[in-house]
DNA sequence: CCGCATCCTCATGGATACTG
DNA sequence: CAGTATCCATGAGGATGCGG
């Protein structure tokens, strides 16, 4: 149901947001749009997706139903799981900064702050917002409140550079988790080999 | 990397225990043989999957490395995702008794027990038990710990069974989650919608 | 036997052109 | 803009072969 080709890249795009046929187009590097054309038609079927209009661009806009939002916790962890892949930065890679929202949730998932924050990301000359608080992760985009102070950089090489740097927690603990380079570190430090994040 | 189709079967049997080539063949009813073939290739080239030599049956073994291992949180959670559609039994559907034990553990992630106990069922004449206790899902697999009192049936009337039952946190708390239909109750009723299980 | 490799057929995916 | 239609390439499915 959610197996084929695709499917779930689709299902991760509208994780982060509802987007018109267009974007998933741009979304999802090299679909052939009459696949997407034919999952988003068996996606809908299956109740996991599902067409709305949307009164603001005047068209139609594909987003999650109920049932297809209990997919997060999946992707997450597949996300989780496929970080340190990531990290290697292949040269071929196409990346779209959105998906930085997808990972910073997935990263963050059941970790808190003492203090509320928000991390910052620029990547690709647009910016990304998370929202930590003592709860866990809260807020999944606010690009209005990012702040000033941001890590800017060619993907790649910010993930290149987020591979082993300061423990997680400290950085938490300190209530400084936000627009140093440690936050990108917190993000993307690979967590499978070290509960505290890298160290070396 | 595990999105080809297949692969994430692979991994999930992988998951319940090492396995022999034959033994996956039967354990993922309609795959083909050079697809298996292929894809175990694939796996233990990425690092996912390793062959290792059993002396039990003089053979080979395909298990997964430690980082394949890390896959269970994600399989886990499509299984919790896709409880569900288990419920409902199409008829074509197949079915393997081994599954249960990913079932069992993915649907008691998370919960515990005050008194350790051990769930035991009987599906088509074999039979599997699994451990929980105070901190959680201990023991994946031990038959020879089964209870004489089990549920029996086949599997889809056992699944359609399940449905809609005690909810899960009285059971559990009774530390009566031995042997009786509630148990299989707690493992197979969808989480998605109510957080103390099914109640109609 | 078990553990694959080979072969063939057909369904699916990929790229591009096209249309309401 | 939001898809269809078309065509070709690739991968999947199923049967069978074959060496250890």
């Amino acid at each position: 149901m959610v197996g084929e080709r695709w499917s779930l890249l689709i299902i991760r795009e509208l994780l982060i947001r509802p987007a018109r046929y267009g974007e998933l187009l741009d979304s999802l590097p090299g679909v052939p749009t009459n696949l997407l054309a034919d999952r988003l038609r068996r996606l809908e079927a299956a109740g996991v997706v599902e067409r709305r209009y949307d009164a603001e661009v005047e068209g139609v806009v594909y987003g999650l139903t109920a049932w297809g939002l209990e997919l997060r916790e999946a992707v997450e962890a597949l996300v989780r799981w496929s970080s340190p892949l990531m990290l290697q930065g292949r040269g071929k890679d196409t990346f779209r900064r959105q998906w930085l929202v997808i990972a910073l949730r997935a990263l963050l998932r059941g970790r808190s702050s003492p203090k509320p924050v928000t991390v910052g990301l620029e990547v690709e000359g647009a910016s990304i917002a998370v929202s930590l608080d003592r709860s866990g992760v809260d807020v999944t985009e606010a690009a209005d409140r990012l702040p000033a102070a941001t890590l800017r950089g060619e993907p790649s090489e910010l993930l290149r550079l987020a591979a082993g740097l300061v423990p997680v927690d400290s950085v938490i603990d300190s209530g400084n988790l936000y627009g140093s380079r440690d936050i990108f570190a917190s993000v993307f430090a690979p967590q499978a080999t070290d509960k505290h994040g890298a160290s070396t």
